[in-house]
This record gives C-alpha cells, sequence and structure tokens, in this order.
DNA sequence: GATGCTCCC
C-alpha cells in the first residue's frame, strides 16, 4: 500500500467526536488541491505493473507473463488467431505487444516490410490512454512515437508508431475505411470478457479480416475469465492460460432479502468496519439513491455507536457514482489518515472502470442496474437485476488487489451457483443495433442478419434495425445502403441523430442543429440531486423550471447550451443552475467534431453557416438576451423541429382525448411525458419523442418531447407502412415458394390494419370518458 | 404513485 499521506486536520478535534462530521465534511466542502487533473484520471488499469513507490520506467521482469513470452510468440506465429488468458496483474496488456515488437522471429513473419504495426483495443478511454503512457514510460520513448493512443477527440499517434492503444469503439470506425486493417499487422482484442458491444462486432470483423489477409493478419484475444469456451470455438484457436497475481479472497454469503439489501449492506459493513484489521471497505449497490441513502444510514448508525459509548475507529463514509460532481468523486480516491478506513458505497462504476486503492473488504448485493433495448417497442428499460458469476467474482477480486481480503455476499451459496447467470449477457444481444448495423452495411456487409456473429443478436432485433435505417432512407426498400445512409454511417452518431443533421444542413438551422445532437449525444445535462435531499431537490428543480421551452425539450436544450455559452461556459454557472458542467462541456466537443464531420458530408458548408449563426448571435446578443431568443427565432426554431421529424417521424405520438396522454403512432400505446419535460401537462395535439423509457408497456414515458406540426409529417408517416421486411432482408425476389411463404404476411397485414381500427376505437373511448370527468 | 448502472464513436 502507499504510504499514507499526512493530512493536517483544520479542526484539530479529537480522534473520537470527529467520525461524522468529517465524512459529511470532506464529501461536500472542502475544495479539492487546485491541481489541473483530467476528469475520472484516477483511475489505475487492473493490468498496470504495480511498482512501489516513485514510477519506475522499466516493467518489473518477474511478471507472471513473461514466463510465457516464448510460448506466445510462437504460439501466434504458427496460429493466425489466439487466446490468451490472463487474471489481474498479469501484465499482459503492456507487455505482450513489446514482445512481439521485439521479436525477430515474429518480425520474419510478415512480407510488409514496413515494421510491425500492433494495436491493442480497450472498452474505455482513460485505459488506453493509461496503457500507452505506461508502456510510453516503459520503452523511455515520447508518447506519440513509437508507443501511441487513439481515442475520441484525441489521436496521440503518428506515421512512426507500432504499438497503437485505442478504444473498440475507434477501431470500429476505422473499419469502415479499412475492412481489413491494412494499417495493422496484429490486432488485441484485450478485456474481450465485458463483452462490449463494439468488441463484439470487432470478433466477426476481425475474424474476416483475419481469413481475408492470408496469414499477413494475426489477432490475439485476451479475457479474464476462465470461461473461454466460447472464445476458442467460434475462433477455432488455441488458449492460452497466464496465471495472475493477487491475492486470496475469502468468500461470505449471507442472504438478505431483496428488499432490505441496502440496510444489510450498512450492517456488515459497519459490522466489519467494527471487527476487522485494515482496509477499505468497498459495498456494491445498484445505484445513486441506494448509494446515498446508504451513506445517510451508515452515517447516523455510527454516530448512535458512537454515542453509546462504543469505541469505534475512525472512518470516512462516501458514495461513489458516475453522475457525482467531480470534486465529490476526487474525495473518494484522497489518501485517509493512518487509522481511518474508508467506506464506499458504490455502484457498478467501482467494478471495473475506477480502482478505489486499499480495499480490503466487498460487500456484494447481488444486484446491478442494466440497460436494455426492447426493439418491439422502441422501449430502453434501466433494470435492476441479478448479477452473473462472472460480475459476483470481480467484485469479490476488488477486495484481493493489495492484501488477502473477504468478500460478503448478500445471497447464498446456493443462489450464486443455481440462479445467478454464469456471465452478463452481452451488450449486443441488449442494445438498439441501428448504429451498428449501418457501419456493417458501410463496410460492405449485405446480409447482416446472417452474418457470424459469435453470439447472434435476436432476428428481431437486427430486422427491426434494419426497418429503421429504411425508414431514415439510410437503406432501400431491398436494404441497399443510400448515398444519405453513407453520410450517416461517417458521422459517429446514432443513425437517427446523423439524418437530423443531415435534414438540418439544408433547411438553414445547422448551427442550432449540432448544438441538439450535441446535447443529446452527452449523457446527464441535469443535475438532480438525491430525493434524500428534499430542500436540494426542490431547489434543483424549480431552478430548471426556468429553462423550460413552450415548444419542448429539445429546443430547452438548445437554450440551456448557448445561455451556458454566453455565461464564458463556466463551471461556475451550471453549479448554479444544476447543471453538470461535464455534460456541458463534452456537448461542446462533440459539437465541434460535428461540425468538421459535417461539413465533410454534407453538401450544404456547414462552418460559414455555422459562423454566420454565430455573428448574428454576436450581434444581437444584448436585445435578444432573455427567454424568447430572436423575434425571427421562430422560424429557426421551427426549421429545427421539422429536421427532427426527418430522423424522428416514427416516434411520434397524437394526443388522445382531453389529457389522457398521447398515442404513438403506428402502435396502439398511449403514453405520457416524463415528469419535469417541457410538455409534461401541455396539449400539443402532436408530440415527437426522441427517448422512450420504462419497464413494461403499460408504464412507458417519453423522456425529452417537443411539440410538432401534423403538416411536417404527413410526407413522412406513410413510409410506415410501405416497409415490405422480407425485401429489406435481402430475402430472394418472387419465386413460386416465395409466394407461399408471403401469404402469413398478408395475415399479418390484415392484423394491423384490424389494430389500427382498435385504436382508434379506444381513443374515441377515451376522449368520451374523459369528457364528463372534466 | 415516480425518475438515471456503466461505457463508446
Amino acid at each position: 500500500m502507499a504510504p499514507p499521506v499526512k493530512k493536517d486536520d483544520a479542526n484539530g478535534t479529537s480522534q473520537r467526536s470527529r467520525s461524522r462530521s468529517r465524512s459529511s465534511q470532506w464529501s461536500r466542502g472542502k475544495s479539492p488541491p487546485p491541481e489541473k487533473q483530467a476528469e475520472k484520471d484516477t483511475e489505475t488499469k487492473d493490468d498496470v505493473p504495480k511498482t512501489r513507490g516513485t514510477p519506475r520506467a522499466k516493467a518489473p521482469d518477474d511478471l507472471p507473463v513473461a514466463a510465457y513470452k516464448e510460448k506466445i510468440i510462437d504460439l501466434l506465429l504458427e496460429h493466425p488467431t489466439i487466446v490468451v488468458v490472463g487474471e489481474t496483474g498479469s501484465g499482459k496488456t503492456t507487455q505482450i505487444p513489446q514482445y512481439l515488437l521485439d521479436s525477430e522471429k515474429f518480425h520474419c513473419l510478415f512480407e510488409n516490410k514496413r515494421g510491425l504495426r500492433v494495436c491493442i483495443t480497450q472498452p474505455r478511454r482513460v485505459a488506453a490512454v493509461a496503457m500507452a503512457r505506461r508502456v510510453s514510460d516503459e520503452r523511455g520513448t515520447r508518447l506519440g512515437d513509437v508507443v501511441g493512443y487513439c481515442i475520441r477527440f484525441e489521436d496521440k499517434s503518428s506515421a512512426s508508431t507500432r504499438l497503437r492503444y485505442m478504444t473498440d469503439g475507434c477501431l470500429l470506425r476505422e473499419c469502415l475505411g479499412d475492412p481489413d486493417l491494412a494499417n495493422y499487422d496484429v490486432v488485441i482484442l484485450d478485456e474481450a470478457h465485458e463483452r462490449s458491444l463494439h468488441t463484439d462486432v470487432l470478433f466477426a470483423l476481425m475474424k474476416r479480416a483475419v481469413s481475408n489477409r492470408a496469414g499477413q493478419l494475426r489477432m490475439l484475444v485476451t479475457s479474464a475469465t476462465l470461461d473461454t469456451g466460447a472464445f476458442s470455438e467460434y475462433f477455432a484457436c488455441p488458449v492460452l492460460e497466464v496465471p495472475g497475481r493477487s491475492f486470496s479472497v475469502a468468500l461470505h454469503y449471507h442472504p438478505v432479502s431483496k428488499t432490505q439489501r441496502v440496510e444489510a449492506a450498512v450492517n456488515v459493513a459497519l459490522n466489519l468496519h467494527v471487527r476487522e484489521g485494515p482496509g477499505h471497505i468497498l459495498v456494491f449497490l445498484t445505484g445513486m439513491e441506494e448509494c446515498e441513502q446508504a451513506v445517510g444510514l451508515a452515517n447516523s448508525k455510527l454516530q448512535s455507536m458512537v454515542e453509546s459509548g462504543k469505541q469505534v475507529a475512525d472512518c470516512l463514509i462516501v458514495p461513489l457514482y458516475g453522475m457525482m460532481q467531480s470534486d465529490d468523486q476526487r474525495n473518494v480516491f484522497e489518501e485517509v489518515p493512518e487509522g481511518c478506513r474508508k467506506l464506499v458505497f458504490s455502484t457498478n462504476i467501482a467494478e471495473t472502470s475506477l480502482t478505489v486503492a486499499g480495499v480490503g473488504y466487498v460487500v456484494d448485493c447481488g444486484y446491478c442496474k442494466q440497460k436494455n433495448f426492447n426493439p418491439k417497442t422502441g422501449m430502453e428499460s434501466l433494470q435492476v437485476t441479478e448479477v452473473s458469476q462472472v460480475q459476483a467474482k470481480q467484485r469479490a477480486g476488488r477486495a484481493g488487489r493489495t492484501q488477502h481480503g473477504k468478500c460478503f455476499r448478500l445471497y447464498s451459496e446456493e443462489t450464486f451457483n443455481r440462479s445467478l447467470p454464469k456471465v452478463t449477457v452481452p451488450e449486443i444481444l441488449r442494445s438498439n443495433l441501428a448504429s451498428v448495423t449501418l457501419q456493417m452495411k458501410a463496410m460492405g456487409i449485405e446480409d447482416v442478419v446472417r452474418f457470424d456473429f459469435m453470439e447472434p443478436p435476436d432476428r428481431v432485433r437486427l430486422v427491426k434495425s434494419l426497418r429503421l435505417l429504411f425508414l431514415i432512407g439510410a437503406l432501400d426498400e431491398d436494404g441497399v445502403l443510400t448515398d444519405l445512409g453513407r453520410r450517416m454511417s461517417q458521422l459517429p452518431l446514432e443513425p437517427q441523430y446523423g439524418r437530423v443533421l443531415l435534414a438540418a444542413a439544408e433547411s438553414g438551422c445547422v448551427s442550432e442543429a449540432l448544438t441538439l445532437v450535441s446535447m443529446l449525444s452527452s449523457e446527464g445535462v441535469w443535475y438532480r440531486p438525491s430525493k434524500h435531499n428534499a430542500d436540494q431537490w426542490e431547489e434543483a428543480r424549480a431552478t430548471q423550471e426556468r429553462f423550460l421551452h413552450h415548444l419542448g425539450d429539445h429546443l430547452t436544450l438548445v437554450r440551456v447550451f448557448s445561455m451556458w455559452e454566453d455565461e464564458g461556459c463556466t463551471p461556475e454557472w451550471c453549479k448554479a443552475n444544476f447543471l453538470h458542467f461535464r455534460a456541458l462541456r463534452q456537448a461542446r466537443d462533440i459539437r465541434g467534431q460535428l461540425c468538421d464531420q459535417l461539413e465533410k458530408v454534407s453538401e450544404a458548408s456547414v462552418r460559414d453557416a455555422v459562423r454566420a449563426v454565430r455573428n448574428r448571435y454576436r450581434d444581437h446578443r444584448d436585445r435578444d438576451r432573455g427567454r424568447g431568443g430572436p423575434k425571427n427565432g421562430n422560424s429557426v426554431e421551427q426549421a429545427l423541429l421539422e429536421s427532427l421529424c426527418s430522423g424522428f417521424f416514427m416516434q411520434t405520438a397524437r394526443m388522445c382525448g382531453a389529457g389522457g396522454g398521447w398515442l404513438i403512432v403506428g402502435e396502439n400505446v398511449l403514453v405520457k411525458c416524463e415528469a419535469g419535460s417541457a410538455m409534461d401537462g401541455s396539449c400539443a395535439e402532436w408530440v415527437l419523442y426522441t427517448d422512450l423509457v420504462g419497464s413494461t408497456v403499460a408504464n412507458c414515458m417519453m423522456r425529452t418531447v417537443s411539440a410538432v406540426a401534423h403538416k411536417w409529417l404527413q410526407p413522412l408517416l406513410p413510409k410506415l407502412v410501405e416497409v415490405d421486411l422480407k425485401r429489406l432482408v435481402g430475402i430472394e425476389k418472387k419465386t413460386s415458394r416465395q409466394e407461399k411463404a408471403d401469404a402469413p404476411k398478408d395475415a399479418s397485414q390484415i392484423a394491423k390494419e384490424r389494430e389500427v381500427k382498435v385504436g382508434s376505437a379506444r381513443e374515441r373511448y377515451l376522449a368520451r370518458k374523459s369528457k364528463p370527468a372534466k
């Protein structure tokens, strides 16, 4: 463990009485040291070889992976693809690329004489950067020279770069222009066990590329779990196991009912605190509310223990979750004085993304939240789900990084073995595939439905994504990529947003559309304090209400962004207005990138248009400040909403009855706006939404909603019934056998028509019903 | 009667 840093305590109060006040003071008040620290750079990657004390450029030569150096090279000489299983701390991410780079005999394998080029993918940006830094240090070179990295917004590599660390998403995008990856001789897909969406798609693309390149492209897949059957079967390749180097973790099972998990977790944690020796405590819960609740609970329980005269050591109690203010998040990683224990209540952010140093005890509630996209309804839900066995092991492993640890699972061993799924459902089976499908089409993969995925997504999911791409004009009726589609694929966006930008570029609102799409792409602009803090919660609600635009949430977002820019893009303004600075800054970065890329793919000149708007805005700034925006702004606002329709006309709904909600087009589903929406309580005839959220069809809500005019939708809506899925999927055209297969389609057509009739009958009924009630 | 785990281009 790192030596404890002397931290002077301004209060000078006694160790004993401090436990409560200190924790609250640390988690809020004192601002962090004024170092210019990038967000979330506190992360350390599991694989980084540990060096004690001051960092040392040389890699420790006792890394477990070192013993396998020759074996890895030989295997990779012999097989185009291999899988390496290495537990945390084996050094695989940093060392293997160097072994390849330094091996004479490995170089001989390749015909090209430009020098070996290796690409190593990571699921996370920070990891890609950290790994590149580390390896560059070890080799004593300048970052960006022999060793570099490439992540969104930042390419720190050059023509001389041999080892290129990058995010999986970046490599996927690179595949667009270069499907066989001619730029590389070796590709290493790291952290494959995480099964990120992009890595899963890369599996398939790489398999193809390896075969196309006939021996001149080698691939190495690394995974942390032992469950590699799926990998070796899919790639038909050997698996090499490298031992890890972490401490043992003793498992304890302590089943509690699902509803009591927060309180139980707090009790177990406090018990550990009172009884056990050194080592911080990390508790896994499902979300922000639970973490905040647990912090409150733990503080008050500890307080009453102290009051009842119990001997309790000092303890810093903090929450940790992604949406936390960055100062607060940083406090979690600060050193504590000797003798003081950290008790961290965290979401699964601490599972892989962030590492809290010095953890000796883990409490695992056995649940996590998982995002799920329902292709049938287009609904996104966030569900509390049982963790997988792999995830549970990952959580437990967090206790054994620096010492022998203990892990308390709030479920039985039987549950672990019988009920928990072995692995987490891969993202590709839970996600909206529109973007992935479009990219594959753009790479020339025609038959997406029968593509050789390692774990093929649902047919419904794939077909739905094709349908969506057809609706927005990215594919023609035979599923062939259109020119419009090619341009959309070039933009790092969900295809629907890409469609909106391209439409906006033609209709004079491109600057506003760039702002809107950037705000939508950046997550969580609104700061919503925990409900446990009622005053702050209400203050936030009231403050945010002032931004609302009467035409909806989309224009509200545009307004927020331009006001922020107008106020100098400061974090202070964000704080005062309950907005996430991080999100706005991210939106600004995205906006810049999109502006450049849209310029390349759009026929109109985007940069000029944006500049013109900025100048106009500057000239009129003082006069126009205030809620309405520019006087002639109405037309720009309408143009923006109209552009929005071209990407989202299938996500619109019509007012049903008086105040009864809206009925989604083409579906028989009644929906409302999410609370806090600008359209909540509105009686706009037609609304458009960019997200639909909820857990069941019965309680789904529109999120980010705007009023739209029917005349904008009218020309677009007929497309909804025009789509012929069979043609789209690419099933061969009319044969006699085919005609038979068409019969059920007619039946479904009839069913659909009936559905529409029932829908309108229901609508009339609801309208009647709500009238006398008024 | 109700709200947001985490990443990525």
